[in-house]
Formats: C-alpha cells, sequence, structure tokens
DNA sequence: ACAGATTTGTTAGCATAGCTAACTAAATTG
DNA sequence: CAATTTAGTTAGCTATGCTAACAAATCTGT
C-alpha cells in the first residue's frame, strides 16, 4: 500500500468516496427537510435552538454565530425570531455588551419534538437494514464523525 | 436476536444511530457550504443545475422542481436566476406548456468546478484517515444510499 | 368542433436567511 | 479620561421557501 500506483488508486477512489458522500448527505437532509416544517420554525432557527438546548446550555450571539458558522447580523435576527416566537429569552450578563441565550421550557419542547420526527423517519428508513449492516453503519458514524472535525 | 429485549435494545440504538447520521449531515455540509461561496452562484441554483449537469440530461420545470423537493414557483424563480447568468438555457419542446432546460456550456463548466473545491476539501479530511478505515467509510456510504433510497 | 377541465409554468406577495456597511453601547487601554 | 476595541443591532441588498391567483397549452367528452 506504500507504492506509487497503490497511492494513485487510493486518491482517485478517495475522490470518489467524498463525492457520493457528499451527494449522499445533501439528499439525506433534503427528505428530513419535510419534516421540519411541521414545526412552523425555520431551519436556521430550528438548528441555532439545537445548538442552545443540546450544545450544552446558554451562550453569547457571537459564540452561537461561530457555532452556526454565520456572521453576526444574521445571528442577530435569527436570535430575534427566536425571542419572538417565546423560544428564546435573553439574559444579562457581567459584561454589559453581551447577551445570555437561553432556550425556554417551550423552545426545549419544541425542539425535542421536531427532533423526535426527524429521527424516527431516518430510524424507519434504518430499520429495513439487517441487524448487521445496521451494526456496521453504527460503527462507521464515528469514522464519519473524525472526518467531519478535520474539515 | 429475535427476542423482546434485543428489539428494544436495537430501536433504542437505531434512534441513536439516526440521530448521530443526521448531525453528522448537517455538520457536513456546513462546513462544505464555505467552498460553495466561491462560484457567485446560490444554493439552490447549484444544485438545481447539479441535476441538469450530472442527473443525466434536460428536463422540466417540474421534473426539477421534483428533483429538488421544491415547489414550481419556487424553481421557476430558481431558472430565472441561472438564465440570467446563463448557466441555463430555456428550450422549446413539442408540448408548448413544457419547457426543455438544458445546462450551457458555462453551466456546466461552472458546477464542474464547483463540484472539485468541495469534494477536494472532503477528500483531503478522508486522506487523514487510515487505509481500513477509509475502506470501512466506503462501505458505509452504500449502506447510506440504500438507507437514503428508504426515505 | 369546441366548451370545459386539466396540466404547466409564471406572477405577486409574504416570510426567512444569508451578506456587508454603518451604527450604538460597553469595556479596555494608554 | 480620551481613544480603541469588542459585542450586538439596524438598514438594505439578494436568494430561497411558501400559497394564491393567473395565463397558456393541451386534452376530453359530447
Amino acid at each position: 500500500m506504500t507504492d506509487v500506483k497503490s497511492k494513485r488508486l487510493a486518491g482517485g477512489e478517495t475522490f470518489e468516496t467524498a463525492d457520493r458522500l457528499h451527494s449522499a448527505a445533501i439528499h439525506l437532509l433534503r427528505r428530513l427537510r419535510v419534516r421540519d416544517r411541521e414545526s412552523r420554525v425555520g431551519p436556521a432557527q430550528l438548528s441555532a435552538l439545537s445548538v442552545l438546548v443540546l450544545g450544552g446550555g446558554p451562550r453569547s450571539l457571537g459564540e452561537l454565530a461561530e457555532a452556526e458558522q454565520v456572521r453576526p447580523p444574521t445571528m442577530s435576527r435569527i436570535v430575534a425570531g427566536l425571542v419572538r416566537a417565546g423560544l428564546v429569552r435573553r439574559g444579562k450578563t457581567e459584561d454589559g455588551r453581551r447577551v445570555r441565550l437561553v432556550a425556554t421550557a417551550r423552545g426545549s419542547r419544541i425542539l425535542q419534538e421536531g427532533r423526535r420526527r426527524r429521527v424516527e423517519s431516518l430510524a424507519h428508513a434504518l430499520s429495513s437494514l439487517s441487524n448487521e449492516d445496521r451494526e456496521r453503519l453504527r460503527e462507521l458514524i464515528e469514522h464519519l464523525e473524525k472526518v467531519i472535525r478535520n474539515l
């Protein structure tokens, strides 16, 4: 596996793997997106809310913007929508410039429900695999998570 | 693997697998999205263009809307943008109501370049895995494609 | 043949979500 | 305490999603 030919082959295969992975991710989310519309909360709001609910508690607007890979003005408006909808509360901090964003009880509930719906669709699709395939899939998702951290 | 306890366990694990898969897909695309901004073509336009370029040739607006899981008025405007940018051409068909949407040479080139950029980022991340892990990931993707067809 | 129904796509109008530029307010620094 | 830096908001642009209402072409039944 160290001679030139193997490396060239591996590179080409890696490119193809990357291409298929990218395409699979797009199609996966496109299908799951449908279930999200039931919650009446936009996708960016839902994703930001999930950081507050599942991502380990309250944070500032800037931290949230960074977590969501979005500019501060964009996050400012997303948060404004979440606050308007009663899903997030703005709290004070020692530093008067910062805000402390916290999910409300209703925000938590709505997020968990949406998450359940999405994941149920996917779990249903997964159930069509054999137990063996599902087991392998589970192992391999760990590899995927490693890859994503390297992106 | 057929007694009640195993089934319950498997269900819970499947839910968790689905959850992690969903989260992985979100984060994967969020990172790759950055590279797409270089092309100056919006994400919906890029995705629609990819159907025309990679998805086996020209189609009608309705077919494109269905492929992209979007309503016709939405696709109508996405196509208008692509035509304005010179990436897609509207052709006639026997049925006077339908349009035949074809990617232009420039549209094809722009799409392929963007695809190369995205996939290169991902391939680079994949290259940090061992050969064995990469091989297993390749297998995972086949399972994943099967799952997505079942969604 | 042709009146009505169906199919295909567009237009209008609304909300969300992305960006940059320019601003305000608070904290830090020299 | 004046100047700078940091955190967030506001304003204004584009793109993308939706539904409702429309126009044009085709199909259908008599």
